[in-house]
DNA sequence: AATCCTGGAGTTTTT
DNA sequence: CTCCAGGATT
């Protein structure tokens, strides 16, 4: 798709004012966004390191700079930026870190640091229970998405219980503060307070940046929003791209109404629709379309396309989740042999991880290769999360959560009772645990072997450290690996020793991906004498340069994901499976009158198919631990007639009946049962 | 430190 | 039912 379409080359040629550009599904929104990059560097001479374009997540960032890079003449893409938010809010963190009151090498605390962090707080008083710590560090987090300090917090708290939570916010972030850190969120947030308050840093972000992109705009928070419109002035230099209809994040944050938001912030605001679909078969967008047309918009939007009308959709309802299973795969197998598809050609797409598993039994029954994608990620592996603790002790001692994880990992026979009273020294004292062991007043607190063996513990991290500031600080933290014996400690602490060695390889893949990031980070000219370890840290926290074997392209397997990591992405043939009410849409959703995201879910789902999509859903489901009787999912009955086929409903379609009148499809399908 | 027991929940997930 | 966390027990 080398031709742009006319809307196409009028979002990439606007540039006199803010720009919206909604992007249906399959529209060529990527496009759009690296030609414009193109354009605003060899066109209007804009150099390519004052253009900034944003999304959220790295894989989405990579692919982006890739695609830009290649569009633009010889080196003219340099200096670039191409970068998640959390990235661009971290690099200001970092330029910035002086005024803001961090030392360098500061910590980022994923959920789980945030989470075992607030654990602690909570105990302290018992204020709270701990079944109330997801609730809290929910409630937390929205406050910080929603730029309401501390302070704020507690004067506006409705409840005992919202004071109680404000209370414990405001010594989370004190607590952060101490240990040199900050989180996810505050990757954000900071950055924008900083420039609220202080013009002048203000304005020279604003000479960095003077164009600004960002892609996926209907998933931003009212934070992320925030620094975009500071960044951006009243320079009016911005292009956002996003499609009302594909919010499906509101549940963590994302404030879909930023959309309508922009026309109001900005009254110029030019606003280009992208309707013609790249993707999929008229069929396909007609039910789509009609079925996204139950939810209240604020943009009309209707996508078309050229791909000929295509086979209907087929909706099979099967007897219960075992035989809908083995429907699937059976479905695939002729498919596949019938039509000379490939397996990977092929997707199923669920609402929950759950419903991955009978699929999973069923295709290893039948012996089609697949892939599941989502599930536990790299960080979340204890191997990693350990390695990960000691770079982040390493690079700053401060960090407690870091010094706790590894501490007794492998064992050095440092029990609670120790630990207990250096965590009440330093806390009196107000300084890290790590610094606490190089003062003398331990020596009353904790017996002398015990003091001993923390202080060796100490004395070795420094060296390790000292060791890292050298030139070739990977081979320093492999050296550490060495010294603790991790390999054996893996071993002692595997099922199996084939297991054992996985996970070493991940431990490896960790060490390479250091070095790959760091030797990146050095050749970036931009950066100068702080590209260290440091760096390389925190953005393998942030899960960035992780490039992981894209082995899905190479291997013939079906995809199997949730219908939310599917955004994005297309496939020739597609399964939606699990099609009934508290399912999809979720119960919780019905419960909390989330009717609407649900259904942008299925739409997302839906506009993923390229050719034929399949619908199906069990009469009957296992759930709790007791067989129950489903109900077809409401959106069924709101699929186009004349583009569906029902299989398994009985004599006629569902719609007849219920235009008849109060007849539901529930009621009507108890007939035949 | 390892194991067992009990109770409660049971979506979606990136950074 | 099945999985987890957290607590108690060994």
């Amino acid at each position: 798709m080398t031709q742009l379409n006319p809307r196409q080359k009028e979002a990439v040629l606007y540039i006199d004012g803010p720009c919206l550009v909604l992007a249906g599904a399959g529209s060529g929104k990527t496009s759009v966004i690296t030609r414009k990059i193109a354009y605003l560097i060899e066109q209007c001479d804009i150099p390519a390191r004052h253009i900034a374009a944003l999304t959220f997540t790295n894989k989405a960032a990579r692919e982006m700079k890739e695609r830009a890079s290649k569009l633009v003449k010889g080196s003219a893409s340099r200096g670039l930026t191409v970068s998640t938010f959390h990235n661009l809010g971290l690099n200001i963190i970092r330029r910035e870190h002086k005024s803001l009151g961090f030392k360098p090498g500061f910590s980022i605390f994923d959920s789980e640091d945030a989470r075992s962090l607030l654990k602690d707080l909570m105990m302290k008083d018992g204020d709270l229970d701990s079944d109330h710590l997801d609730l809290v560090q929910h409630q937390i987090s929205n406050w910080k998405n929603d730029l309401i300090i501390p302070a704020r917090a507690l004067s506006v708290a409705q409840s005992p219980g919202e004071q109680a939570i404000a209370l414990i916010y405001q010594r989370y972030n004190q607590a952060l503060r101490a240990y040199n850190a900050v989180d996810f969120d505050d990757l954000i947030l900071i950055p924008v307070e900083l420039f609220q308050t202080n013009a002048e840093v203000l304005q020279r972000w604003q000479r960095k940046i003077r164009y600004l992109l960002v892609d996926e705009y209907q998933d931003t928070n009212s934070s992320q929003y925030l620094l975009v419109q500071l960044i951006v002035g009243n320079r009016g230099a911005l292009t956002v791209v996003g499609d009302d209809d594909q919010s499906i994040y509101a549940w963590r944050g994302a404030r879909p109404e930023n959309m309508s938001l922009l026309k109001q912030d900005y009254p110029s605001l030019r606003v280009i629709k992208l309707e013609q679909n790249y993707r999929s078969t008229s069929r396909i967008l007609r039910v789509a379309n009609h079925l996204i047309a139950n939810n209240p918009h604020d943009f009309d939007k209707a996508l078309w396309s050229e791909m000929g009308l295509g086979d209907p959709i087929r909706v099979l309802r099967c007897k219960n989740e075992d035989a809908e299973a083995e429907r699937v795969a059976t479905e695939i197998l002729t498919q596949r042999l019938r039509k000379q598809y490939k397996f990977r050609d092929f997707a199923i797409l669920y609402r929950g991880n759950h419903q991955a598993r009978l699929l999973e039994m069923k295709l290893q029954q039948h012996q089609i290769p697949y892939k599941i994608s989502g599930g536990s990620s790299f960080f979340a592996k204890t191997e990693i999360k350990d390695v990960m603790a000691y770079l982040r002790l390493i690079v700053n001692p401060d960090d407690d959560n870091a010094f706790l994880r590894i501490i007794n990992t492998p064992r050095r026979q440092i029990g609670t009772s120790t630990l207990e009273a250096l965590g009440g020294y330093a806390s009196e004292r107000h300084i890290s645990l790590f610094a606490a062991l190089d003062e003398l007043g331990l020596q009353s607190r904790i017996p002398e072997k015990n003091l001993e063996r923390l202080q060796r513990f100490a004395h070795w991290i420094k060296q390790v450290t000292r060791n890292c500031g050298g030139d070739r600080p990977v081979d320093a933290i492999r050296e550490m690996l060495n010294d603790i014996d991790y390999e054996g400690w893996l071993h002692q602490n595997s099922a199996s020793s084939k297991a054992a060695e996985k996970r070493m390889e991940n431990v490896f893949y960790l060490v390479e991906s250091l070095q790959k990031t760091i030797d990146k980070n050095s050749s970036d000219e931009d950066e100068g004498e702080e590209s260290r370890i440091e760096d390389a840290v925190a953005k393998l926290v942030l899960r960035d340069m992780m490039e992981r074997q894209e082995e899905e392209d190479l291997s013939d397997q079906v995809q199997l994901m949730t219908l939310h990591a599917s955004k994005g992405l297309e496939f020739p043939h597609v399964f939606m499976v699990g099609m009934e009410e508290e399912l999809l849409p979720h119960r919780n959703s019905i419960e909390d009158n989330n009717i609407e995201e649900e259904r942008r879910l299925t739409y997302v789902g839906i506009t993923r198919a390229q050719r034929t999509l399949t619908m199906t859903l069990a009469g009957k489901r296992k759930q709790f631990g007791e067989m129950s009787e489903t109900t077809p999912s409401r959106f069924l009955d709101e699929l186009p007639v004349d583009d569906v086929e029902w299989e398994g409903f009985g004599e006629q379609s569902p719609e007849k009946n219920l235009a008849k009148g109060e007849e539901t499809l529930a009621n009507l399908l108890n007939l035949f049962d």
